[in-house]
DNA sequence: GGCAAAATGTTCGTTTTTTTTCTTAATTGC
DNA sequence: GCAATTAAGAAAAAAAACGAACATTTTGCC
């Protein structure tokens, strides 16, 4: 992972162009292709250029990358998850969005809604929803978490029992096969739970890519969601254990 | 999944012009009319613009036109303050930032310094802050108030009362002749009052423009600040109210 | 010179992106 | 309101890019 003297000057052009290709480096140093992409590879690890087909870019000056990233893995899922559920939300309730990028995608998805209060932890959320006229927002307070902009800590949990809400809609980290819902944040936990709690009825929202990932800390289960919304059918016995819980399971298609 | 180096140049486009086609982008990438509907969907999907039959706009969101003409005006005295201010504030303080384009501009001024915690009802601070790797934030819930992206009410005012400032940094709408310090929002004048209770070390930022200005709702006095931070002497007699109650004003030259 | 390590080049199967083609949906002018 | 036009969307084929494994060259060192 040493230095090579093609970095240098690959970043001074990227910097100078705001972008670079593989194939134009390839002749610019008359090297093959390969050679560039393992140039590439390796500075974008090393934080300097963000990987793109073809070639790279500077990094975007708005930060966060791999929330960025995040939010890109799976969006017209997310965005589709986020329709049926908004479609689900009728008009006139409270109701908490937590943090996560499909619950994001929710907020988007509530454009039509009338005379909603809507309380989150997400401060992604809050701006959605600032230039949605007909939507009382309220922000609990909290850590910022600069990952992923939401708001956790004793505050955030203190806030939410202040509220009770007529629907939650909530993201997990993942969603293993036991059906339990996972958070990679301790933290978070105790916001989820406090929310769920103050809820009178439960909606998760969760895109296939959960079912393949584990986190440490566990939320709930999915036996006590009202509703669950994915955009492909629930693997192994979990719609079983849906069924007889009585759990809605809505698969949303893209 | 990744981005594209498209998509960069699309947003952009699309910031500066308000709004792109799928025709002029196809022409200007030289690329397929069906490959600019698949980026613009990918960045609609995001959640970065809005599809519209034809091409894509910029989300409804960032028109807060208002809102952006009151952080124009005065900019650069706003950021000369903000300068000075910052330069008085320690590392390692507590402190609050409360709702105005002043207390932002002090937000993006504290971009040097270490280890400090940012208590503030102001999302836009809150935003500033995310890139603040050496800060500590905390937001207070409250009321979202759409005009200004303000946290107000009895949520925001609650949280201040757990917190002890060394530092309060606060702005108003206005500071009339008596010196008063003056805002248009009732909610808010709750909140700032809060504040200063829990502060030992009390700052005002205020530029010339709020000395023409008046305002129905009092929060305090000139004399109960220790410091203020301006752009012009103070006019009238408020230079002599400052001296004699031992309030510091300093004079930024933008 | 000879050896080992690092860097680069080759090859090839896989993945991603783009284009092509065709059908369906939306807009516009009448 | 209806037909003509324009745009959108889906699916399959084609093209481009990727990454891994391995071969080859270069470099540094004894």
């Amino acid at each position: 992972m040493s230095i090579n003297f093609r970095h240098r000057d690959i970043l001074s052009l990227a910097r100078k162009e705001g972008k670079v290709t593989v194939e134009g480096l390839a002749q610019k140093f008359d090297v093959t292709l390969q050679t560039i992409r393992r140039d590439l590879s390796e500075l974008s690890d090393a934080g300097h250029l963000e990987r793109v087909h073809g070639g790279a870019m500077l990094p975007s000056a708005t930060s966060n990358i791999r929330y960025e990233e995040r939010r890109r893995l799976n969006a017209a899922s997310k965005t589709a998850i986020a329709r049926v559920c908004a479609a689900q939300i009728p008009d006139g309730v409270s109701l908490f969005l937590n943090i996560g990028t499909t619950t994001e995608a929710v907020a988007r998805a509530l454009a039509k809604h009338k005379d909603i209060l809507v309380v989150t932890n997400n401060v992604n959320v809050a701006a959605i929803l600032m230039n949605h006229p007909d939507c009382r927002t309220v922000l609990t307070g909290g850590d910022l978490r600069r990952a992923d902009g939401g708001l956790v800590g004793k505050l955030a949990t203190d806030t939410i029992t202040q509220f009770k809400f007529d629907i939650a809609v909530i993201g997990c980290s993942a969603l293993d096969q036991d059906g339990d819902l996972l958070d990679f944040d301790i933290q978070e936990v105790g916001v989820s739970q406090a929310i769920l709690k103050q809820s009178r009825q439960t909606f998760l929202v969760a895109d296939t890519s959960k079912f393949q990932r584990s986190a440490p800390a566990r939320i709930a289960s999915l036996a006590d969601m009202d509703k669950v919304f994915t955009d492909a059918p629930l693997p192994g016995d979990l719609s079983g254990m849906c069924a007889s819980h009585e759990s809605e399971v809505v698969v949303a298609s893209p």
